[in-house]
DNA sequence: CTCAATTATTTGTAAATGCAAATAACTGAC
DNA sequence: GTCAGTTATTTGCATTTACAAATAATTGAG
């Protein structure tokens, strides 16, 4: 236990490092990386999402999005299409083998969920998920550098 | 509500990374980095730790360390010295700039934890924190790579 | 004492990241 | 319809990061 031990930022950092760092590892055999399952993760629920929208629902930010992005269109995962109704945006569709691949990346990373949950019956597991939720949110309130006007 | 709310990696980095990224706007006209302030906090609790112990206690992989460290030596925040003992080592010991450093970061520290956990009584953080270093600790035992001899 | 094996740190190098500038397309005012 | 202002994405570039190889020093066997 060291001094850091006490301090929020630092448990939540430390511990989501390590299952993403563990995460990643089994996947890699798989030609994919946790954020590409992050990207994947979110088509699934619903296919043609654009860009800044992806951007928003993986935190993964739009340019480091944009050359994930082109690793996985280079795999064949997804394909970019110009979004029908504004040629700004870009709408990404999953391919064929994308939803394999899915597919298979869903049971690791359910599995996940139990090794890292192990010993959280499911009453802490939800509260844990739930109080991780109302951090995010007050976080959020201040997403510091570009403040709401005011 | 995405869909990958419901996964528990992607809610713990979430959460850490928009705490990291407030808390780093916040320290940044100091002339400091969050990942500066572990360092700092872990050498207020015991100065002269060397670089291994360093990124055990910080959870920042040893070579990124040594180029941290190099602009914290820079900037005249702490000072190498080899260690008596063993003179593989390296002791880091903190300056005075750097314990000047040090005192002005806590007090942002501190209410950082205070805005992550409004709206949360003192049990719930309580509870967050333990299920926090549950979760790292069953991450730990399968740290996967260099896995244990067997 | 000497050498091989081990341990602590640093350096090489390639990949990931994020901010800001550039590009492309839409919108509304006129 | 044209143009200024806005929005979506990509690109440029500098920083951060991590793995692996290199360096430096210790230890124990003989």
């Amino acid at each position: 236990m060291g001094p850091l031990d006490a301090y929020l930022p630092y448990l939540l950092n430390r511990a989501g490092a390590r299952i993403a760092a563990a995460f990643g590892d089994e996947v890699r055999p798989l030609g994919a990386t946790l954020q590409m399952w992050r990207v994947l993760a979110a088509l699934g629920e619903r296919d043609g999402r654009r860009m800044g929208d992806l951007s928003e629902t993986t935190s993964i930010e739009v340019s480091t999005l944009t050359r994930l992005v082109d690793g996985m269109e280079r795999k064949g995962l997804v394909a970019r299409r110009r979004d029908e109704a504004d040629a700004r945006a870009v709408a990404l569709h999953v391919t064929p083998a994308g939803r394999r691949l899915t597919q298979r990346l869903i049971p690791i990373a359910e599995r996940y969920e139990t090794v890292a949950l192990q010993g959280f019956d499911a009453r802490e597991a939800e509260m844990l998920k739930v109080f991780l939720q109302r951090l995010f949110t007050n976080m959020d309130a201040l997403k510091s550098p570009h403040r709401r006007r005011g």
